[in-house]
RNA sequence: GCGGGUGUGGCGGAAUUGGCAGACGCACUAGAUUUAGGAUCUAGCGUCGUAAGACGUGGGGGUUCAAGUCCCUUCACCCGCACCA
């Protein structure tokens, strides 16, 4: 009989939930380390072999870090509102509570038998009302601050799902779950002042531990640029202006039009007579258009004259004002100055409408491009002959003492629409009053929970299900004025955005947590998940934490100090697992067949944690015969300790095992599992080879691959006489003495090429290395005939020589 | 188009500061072992070549005694953004 991996699989796993194992220590002696993973949505499917991958990457630096002495908070938990359940709901009539519940137990079973270590007393769900108490708590301090407000909002409304979905849920134009069409509708939205906060998103990047990716994402979301805001009169208008937002604003000589948006309000009062059929019809094109045909069309750049003419305030030019689709409402001011010499979309639009090209740089005639290389002004009053910074500079300035701009920062981030019409989300604690008065649910009335309901379909008319539960939804106050509940729910990205602050008190009945435990535990050490979430989750996560910050909640200004993602694994045919491809491993059959250490060591052997790879048949099952190579090293036929064990050490494995130690940690420290594996591969290897195995290095080697294949290890821990937990057992150190050697293989180069390799004293100075080089047979075989022009020597490396 | 990233054997991947390219694993080949096990053990395994040796990290060029690593250029693929003035 060798290694059973179900029945120790098993028995290990109800060790570690009777003995409460991994419940999370505070001990004050000991230092903190907070290991996170992103918490899962709990969908129908199940865990897919992706979800082990950072679930295990987290588990190894937790139970390394319970083994260093460390207090260790490792968290899992649900993210389980969200629209597969509603809709589930409404295809099945089922409830989206009971289909989450089964969804969330399976999820838990799964994760249970991959022998997490995770401390599942503080397990967490977003549904929970005892948890989304806070979440709506967090709502009211956003409102009560003026982050949290109403707006009419043009939003994206899928006539299908009979809801609005976020700009960031739509792809190529349709629902990103579902794939729904989308079309563009204003409605009454709560919108949340994540803008007040871009400043400090951006700058506040720098000093995390990051992948510079994701920072670059994040920079790119927040697109913060600096400029200035123009007003130019509008002939003929003498009580209108229009604003433009440049980033050029010292090219001003060269403004030859102006265009507005043709959402803007302006663009009616300014619009003659004669053009005004021509702009109504134009309006009337682009408001049909999705956000994606308006791009895709876009490559032909599109508009309309209106008739009117704005003036430079520079030199007093008369500037035709067009209105084109290719200026954004929602950007800057909705207006730009439009300079064709210098700017290749303004170039595009003159080029088509016969407008002017004035170029007020130096460089070639402008005649199939614009330029767009820096160089001195020209034609350009008080700016000629000055360079780029300088004339920028210059400009504002006269711009501010004529009071026609001043300065003026931009930025692509708007604000976050936080409202959905759906059912299954928290509600959102206001009540609006008929007279006109909006408060918040008073903080005593928290949670504000969500009504059970039979009927959640959407009602239609874009107000969210709750709107068809009367009961529900009228209110009245003391002085017996009525009201109405907001109908409106959160996003999913809400109860994610603040979880990893509940980890660390789930259960406290009177604030979102203990201050005192905050300061201990946050930020969070290592946080890892995938890439999919780059910008919106992390964005709105650090979004809330700084709001947490500023209301003295939280302690830190950021909440995850490193953060790592987790590639993606792919299919046996390199292509993303998907159903419809019939590509997709389910890690159930995977802990069934081979156990969930030959699982996680394999998902960690892959390759880096954030490459994508494809998963192998074969790969997996040489994790498993290593496993089982380890338990034969140790064990014998009948699973007894191997009489090679003994107490005696005769130091034959002394350098390999302490190299070993050595690199698995740095390894295992720096997420850098594959090559820390195959350390501790080869040191199997040498093992093999070597006369007998010193007990206590055969202790120290299980219990560094123990993270890795923690039932194994908690087996082998057992058998060789421990009665406590290998989890709790002090890391292995290592010798820094048995290291060293003596002396070093160095290499004997001629012409850069190796003619030779010679075994030398570590110390041997760079004479010695020459002399030795330059008296081998081989090395001088290889100078005869030639002559010598430099030696070149590295002391524990190599000799050069140069010669021709 | 812009931004970020990746290109190394048949495959997954290693390779501090520039210093023996291919660690470790898989697959494959040969041998050993009565061996029912997703067996094990030993050896081999970049390409060409009997060998000596030559060539070799997507392509081209450069810096250097020395380049997978630094610089320039180019190609392919992946991810993100999509007229952001």
């Amino acid at each position: 009989m060798t290694y059973n991996h179900k029945v120790i699989e098993q028995k290990w796993q109800a060790f570690w939930d009777a003995n409460q194992t991994f419940k999370t220590t505070e001990n004050p002696e000991k230092e903190n380390f907070y290991a996170l993973d992103m918490f899962p949505y709990p969908s129908g499917q199940g865990l897919h072999v992706g979800h082990p991958e950072g679930f295990t990457a987290t588990d190894i630096l937790a139970r390394m870090k319970r083994m260093q002495g460390f207090n260790v908070l490792h968290p899992m938990g649900w993210d389980a509102f969200g629209l597969p359940a509603e809709q589930y709901a409404l295809d099945t009539g089922h409830s989206p509570k009971a289909f989450t519940k089964t969804n969330t137990d399976n999820f838990r079973r799964q994760i249970k038998s991959l022998g997490l270590s995770y401390d599942w007393s503080r397990e967490l769900n977003t549904t929970d009302p005892d948890y989304y108490k806070w979440t709506q708590w967090i709502f009211e301090k956003l409102y009560e601050k003026g982050l949290a407000y109403e707006d009419e909002v043009a939003v994206n409304w899928s006539p299908d799902l009979g809801t609005v979905v976020a700009n960031e849920e739509v792809i190529d134009g349709k629902t990103e779950r579902g794939g729904y069409p989308i079309v563009r509708k204003p409605m009454r939205q709560w919108v949340l002042k994540i803008t007040a906060y871009a400043d400090r998103l951006l700058d506040d990047l720098d000093d995390l531990d990051w992948p510079d990716s994701i920072k670059e994402q994040q920079r790119n979301w927040i697109g913060r640029s600096t400029g200035a805001s123009v007003n130019f009169k509008v002939d003929q208008f003498d009580d209108l202006k229009i604003e433009a937002f440049t980033t050029r604003p010292e090219t001003i000589y060269g403004v030859s039009y102006i265009v507005i948006a043709p959402e803007l309000d302006i663009l009616d009062k300014i619009t003659i007579d004669s053009q005004k059929e021509a702009v109504k019809a134009y309006q009337k094109a682009i408001e049909v258009k999705s956000d994606l045909e308006r791009t895709d069309l876009a490559k032909d750049k599109t508009g309309v004259f209106t008739g009117s003419y704005a003036i430079n305030p520079v030199n007093g030019e008369k500037l035709p004002i067009w209105t084109a689709d290719y200026v954004l409402a929602s950007y800057g001011t909705g207006a730009v100055m439009a300079v064709p010499a210098h700017d290749e979309r303004d170039f595009e639009f003159a080029t088509k409408y016969g407008l002017n090209i004035l170029s007020v740089i130096e460089g070639p005639e402008i005649t199939d491009e614009a330029n767009t290389t820096p160089g001195k002004y020209i034609n350009s009053g008080f700016l000629n002959g000055l360079e780029k910074a300088e004339a920028i500079e210059k400009a504002i300035a006269w711009m501010e003492e004529n009071n026609v701009g001043q300065k003026k920062i931009n930025y692509k981030l708007r604000d976050w629409l936080f409202s959905r019409q759906r059912y299954w989300g928290e509600p959102i604690p206001i009540i609006h009053w008929e007279d006109g008065e909006t408060t918040t649910v008073p903080v005593d009335q928290l949670p504000l929970e969500l009504p059970e309901a039979t009927d959640i379909k959407p009602s239609g008319t874009g107000e969210s299900p709750l709107a068809n539960l009367t009961d529900w939804i009228n209110v009245v106050d003391e002085n017996g004025r009525k009201g109405k509940r907001e109908t409106n729910t959160m996003p999913q990205w809400a109860g994610s955005s603040w979880y990893f602050v509940r980890f660390i008190d789930p259960h406290n009945p009177n604030e979102i947590a203990d201050r005192k435990k905050l300061k201990e535990w946050l930020p969070v050490d290592v946080y890892v998940g995938g890439a999919e979430h780059a910008v919106l989750h992390l964005l709105y996560a650090r979004f809330w934490h700084k709001f947490l910050y500023d209301i003295g909640v939280v302690p830190t200004k950021e909440p995850f100090q490193k953060l790592v993602n987790q590639g993606m694994i792919l299919g046996d045919n390199h292509e993303k697992m998907s159903k419809s491809k019939g590509n997709v491993v389910n890690p159930d059959d995977i802990v069934e067949r081979f156990g969930a250490d030959t699982l996680r060591l394999y998902e960690m052997f892959m390759g880096p944690l954030d490459a994508s790879i494809a998963w192998s048949e074969d790969g997996l099952n040489g994790s498993h015969k290593f496993i089982e190579r380890i338990w034969r090293l140790i064990m014998t036929e009948d699973n007894k300790i191997s009489s090679a064990v003994v107490d005696e050490n005769d130091g034959e494995l002394d350098k390999i095992y302490n190299q070993t130690v050595k690199k698995v940690t740095e390894d295992y420290e720096a997420l850098h599992f594959n090559t820390g594996i195959s350390q501790l591969m080869i040191f199997v290897n040498d093992a093999y080879k070597a006369k007998s195995l010193a007990k206590e290095q055969i202790e120290g080697f299980i219990q560094l691959i123990a993270p890795i294949a923690p039932h194994m290890a908690e087996e082998v821990w057992s058998l060789l006489g421990h009665e406590e937990s290998i989890s709790y057992a002090s890391w292995p150190t290592f010798d820094e003495s048995k290291l060293v050697e003596n002396t070093v293989e160095i290499v004997l180069q001629v012409n850069g090429k190796v003619r030779q390799h010679s075994v030398v004293s570590k110390d041997a100075t760079k004479d010695e290395l020459e002399e030795l080089a330059l008296n081998d047979d081989k090395i001088q075989e290889e100078l005869k005939g030639k002559t010598i022009r430099k030696v070149i020597a590295v002391p524990g490396k190599l000799v050069n020589i140069v010669a021709n």
